[in-house]
DNA sequence: GTGGTTGCAAAGGTTTTGCATGTGC
DNA sequence: GCACATGCAAAACCTTTGCAACCAC
């Protein structure tokens, strides 16, 4: 349950890569879409992957309009995120930021947390400094 | 975009009803499916329906396992939730939980939230009562 | 009476899967 | 060489939509 051998294929290193360059939430298709043609990757493959890079937690799965799955990349340690709703970019948030809530839930309500999707949508700092609403 | 003026329909009373029954998160199937046959709901209906509760702030969507939505019902101040793994039972948690995360939040990373999805899953003081694992 | 709602079934779109082939290890 | 990974296309699935009938208001 540790580490999942992962096979080491050209495939994968060019899905990480794009997601990670992406510095942005992508669907599975806007990715696919994103990827140069000649690299041939299925699109089957990059769903798979992308399945398996968030099980690795090098990936999150973000909600989005449509019932559609946006994926992020972001460091094993981070997982919660900052979404900017206007520019797309994610920022990671740091698990501690979370931990006072933690504790207060299991005080109040008897609660063990195993696992939390934290995310915030708005305005990061270049689009409020832009000016304008979401 | 205050009042949305919704009719009141047997349907739409059917669904919220078994939402609220439910107390706990189901998908739009699945609550179709708990709904009486007599009643003789469409599906589509449910769907319809339970988009309007989210819009007007009486259920929210939480993310589950292979891409589908759950949707729970809750009071019209809690979007946030404590989601039990092993029984499913929703509670809801007090915006106010929140609030130090967001000052945060905008303090070290000049990000201004519009809205935030926080689902923390784990046990339920019940079901850790009842002893083990998620 | 009017316009939002509903049911049904068909369409739409996303995600998954089967299977032969390719390829890390 | 073996088992996992991939591509392709078909299939499965969830969700949405078109439209005529219904029914709150």
């Amino acid at each position: 349950m540790v580490g999942t051998a992962r096979r080491d294929t050209r495939q994968r290193r060019i899905v990480a890569d794009a997601l990670r360059a992406a510095r942005g939430a992508l669907s599975a298709q806007e990715l696919h879409a994103a990827l140069p043609r000649r690299e041939r990757v299925g699109l089957a493959t990059v769903y798979r992957t992308l399945e398996t890079l968030v099980a690795d937690g090098l990936a999150t799965r973000l909600e989005r309009e449509g019932h559609v799955s946006a994926y992020a990349a972001c460091a094993a340690e981070h997982h919660h995120h900052l979404v900017c709703t206007r520019c797309q970019r994610v920022e990671d948030l740091d698990e501690a930021a979370l931990r006072p809530l933690l504790a207060r839930v299991r005080a109040r309500h008897g609660f063990a947390v195993d696992h939390a999707t934290l995310d915030l949508y708005g305005l990061c700092a270049g689009c409020r400094r832009r000016g304008g609403r979401a």
